[in-house]
RNA sequence: GCUGCUGUAGCUCAGAGGUAGAGCACUCCCUUGGUAAGGGAGAGGUCGAGAGUUCAAUUCUCUCCAGCAGCACCA
């Protein structure tokens, strides 16, 4: 019989008879490895413990202890057994797909009724009888045919579509069976149903999905489970999900009084003053970084007339999501249609197109605080992350081909920067490359991505491809920051364009003398305000650095006494430029505190009998349960220095 | 935009076919209290908007608006 040679972690190899599983490889090795193992790792892929090897390969198996591929393999088990809880207790359910994400799984149904809560209790209950029945989990590859046919009599029709969208390059089409149930699958799973934990899952949610992603499509029931591999796990991660929804923006925002919205002006913001002192705090920082980084700051209309629009193609391309604005005879002379401008780009190249450019100008550094609006789709809409009236750090680098290198890697170093100010120190950056359609030569393709490669790496950062992701007209750079709780927000941006310029009709004079085309960089750094600061308050879970909190010192007082001390102690902050208050209510001291601390006043001042005989204050820090006692000079000094934004220290 | 859910006082929420309730917040009074809620009293709501069914609708039905979760979208 042939033999293939498999090589194990340790560096060791062994022949076994051709066609070996998985699973007679582990007990092979040892009765007490057969028994644990759930499956392999062979030549990089997850595999089967059923599964033949039929070539030399490094093998590596797996037991429960190996969490990633414990985790999948229990979440995917969980999927199936979920599929199969539903058609058990609704024959008429049809199944679609339902694959394994982050912390769980999803499975995408086509029901003629919503599932209720009270379904997702009773599919639940359903699951854990199965998990109980010690299913075996068996597989097998079939023609083709035979599971078109399979799936045709089982009145399964969404099968027949993805057994048919199984390229025909020869990869198997494989099924498993837990129990009598069957599916289609690519594997690998566990060997036995028994063998998930029936307490450490929980379904979460019903919601609607296209089938296939494809909004054409119908719309299916998509239950999303999360799956780990006990109650304690479980349990940890649902804790996990309430301190992430205690520190949601729209919450904070309310409970820190920083704005509000409402129906009348859906997706647009009402800053309140402590919310707008975030933002024109963020804004000066970021007006200050920008002029030292050789930016010009210029600014440009909000409405104006779809001719622009045309011209730049955005008219045809997003009329939908611009807010038309017609001014009608009545009004004017003659009927107007204009639009809100939903980006700055073609008001930026109107500058630009004013009077006539030198290649000694480029390159060209402008940037607006522009104020846009976009028609986003009603159900886009999310807090103040995602709105319809928002305002970009915005800024196009106009200048030639050759500039796009180093104007990148300055780019890079300058967002890095602010980055850090801002407290982010893990972020990412991805480049984007030549999609399908786009325009454009296959040279200037070339030049821009091995432009934007270059300039990571010159700036010292790695980057990962997005092979086909970049604009119909050139390639970017998304930069993406983790948060505290690991979310990821793509938040800075450079882009390569040398179609806007053309459409527009930019030109400078080269030194030759003749026009040439300038490219344009969009690029941002917080990308739009309005989302930036909804990061930095659930980053900080609203407990933003001193020098960004909108009130950051409240001086108490203890007994009415101490209210003109109090005054004067909040003067003399004021005049060291931090933002500070006196509460001289008549309440306890304890309600006071309660009431700041909530509020999530980094500083509370509590001043009483003592403190004005003395000239001292009680200081109390957000956070910590201790106070200290210091002079009124001391923290004066202190804070006046934690007030100052980074950059200016 | 699509699927589902939700909309009652400033906030968090209860309620029911016969035009509403709690806690906190708010106002006033008492209290001057040393670091996360002192006590008492009071005021406050066309029950998201419109239409329909009904003797009667905030409650049932429909339409619309907004919000939430997810999908699709994000120049």
């Amino acid at each position: 019989m042939a033999q293939v040679s498999l090589t194990f972690p340790d560096g060791n190899s062994r022949n076994f008879d051709k066609g070996i599983t998985a699973a007679e490889v582990a007990a092979s090795i040892s009765t007490s490895l057969g028994k644990k193992a759930i499956s392999a790792t062979v030549n990089g892929a997850h595999w089967d413990l059923q599964w033949p090897i039929e070539a030399d390969a490094a093998i590596a198996i797996h037991t429960m202890q190996d969490d990633a591929q414990a985790l999948e393999l229990i979440r995917h088990d969980l999927a199936h057994i979920m599929a199969r809880a539903v058609q058990e207790l609704w024959p008429d359910v049809k199944v679609t797909i339902g694959p394994v994400i982050k912390d769980g799984w999803y499975y995408d149904f086509d029901r003629e009724e919503p599932f209720t809560p009270e379904d997702l209790g009773e599919i639940e209950a359903k699951m854990k009888e199965i998990i109980n029945r010690r299913d075996p989990v068996t597989t097998e590859v079939w023609e083709r045919d035979r599971a078109i046919a399979y799936y045709e009599a089982n009145n399964e029709p969404y099968k027949v579509e993805l057994v048919n969208a199984i390229p025909d390059d020869g990869q198997p089409i494989r099924m498993y069976w837990h129990g009598h149930w069957q599916d289609l699958c690519r594997g690998p799973h566990l060997q036995n149903t028994g063998q998930v934990p029936g307490n450490g899952f929980k379904l979460m949610s019903v919601a609607g999905a296209y089938w296939r992603g494809n909004s054409d499509n119908a719309m299916l029931q998509r239950i999303y489970g999360v799956g780990f591999k006990d109650p304690k796990a479980l349990k940890a991660h649902l804790t996990m999900l309430e301190e992430a929804a205690k520190r949601d923006h729209r919450k904070l925002g309310r409970e820190m009084d920083l704005f509000h919205m409402q129906e009348e002006a859906p997706g647009q913001i009402f800053w309140h003053p402590n919310g707008w002192k975030i933002y024109t705090t963020l804004q000066d920082y970021m007006r200050r970084q920008q002029d030292r980084d050789g930016y010009v700051e210029v600014n440009t209309p909000q409405v104006v007339n779809r001719k622009l629009w045309e011209a730049s193609g955005h008219w045809d391309n997003y009329q939908e999501n611009m807010f038309i604005v017609e001014v009608d005879e009545e009004h004017a002379r003659e009927k107007t249609v204009n639009a809100l401008k939903p980006m700055n780009c073609p008001c930026h190249v109107q500058v630009f197109n004013q009077g006539l450019k030198s290649y000694r100008d480029l390159p060209l550094r402008m940037a607006e605080f522009g104020s846009c609006n976009r028609y986003e789709p009603s159900g886009a809409l999310h807090g103040i992350m995602r709105v319809r009236g928002f305002t970009q750090d915005d800024a196009h680098i106009f200048c030639e081909e050759k500039h796009i290198e180093a104007e990148t890697k300055k780019f890079i170093e300058f967002l890095a920067g602010i980055y850090a100010d801002l407290g982010f120190h893990d972020w990412s950056i991805k480049l984007s490359t030549r999609p399908e359609k786009r325009i454009g030569s296959e040279e200037s393709w070339d030049h821009s991505e091995e432009s934007l490669g270059n300039a990571c790496k010159a700036a010292g950062y790695d980057y990962e491809i997005q092979e086909g992701e970049g604009a119909f007209y050139g390639p970017k750079l998304e930069f993406v920051l983790t948060d505290a709780i690991g979310r990821e927000w793509q938040c800075g941006t450079l882009q390569v364009d040398p179609n806007l310029p053309e459409r527009l009709d930019a030109s400078y004079i080269g030194q030759d003398g003749a026009k040439h085309r300038p490219i344009m960089l969009h690029r941002a750094v917080v990308g739009s305000f309005e989302r930036f600061i909804g990061i930095l308050i659930e980053e900080h879970a609203g407990k933003l650095p001193f020098w960004l909190a909108p009130r950051q010192v409240v001086v108490t007082t203890i007994v009415s006494e101490a209210d003109d001390y109090a005054q004067e102690v909040v003067a003399a902050l004021k005049a060291a430029g931090v933002r500070a208050e006196a509460d001289i209510r008549n309440e306890k001291i304890n309600y006071k505190v309660r009431e700041h601390s909530l509020a999530k006043v980094p500083v509370i001042l509590a001043v009483g009998a003592r403190e004005v005989e003395e000239k001292t204050v009680s200081v109390r820090r957000l956070g910590e349960k201790q106070t200290s006692v210091m002079s009124l000079s001391e923290i004066t000094t202190e804070l006046k220095d934690a007030a100052l934004a980074p950059d200016l220290k």
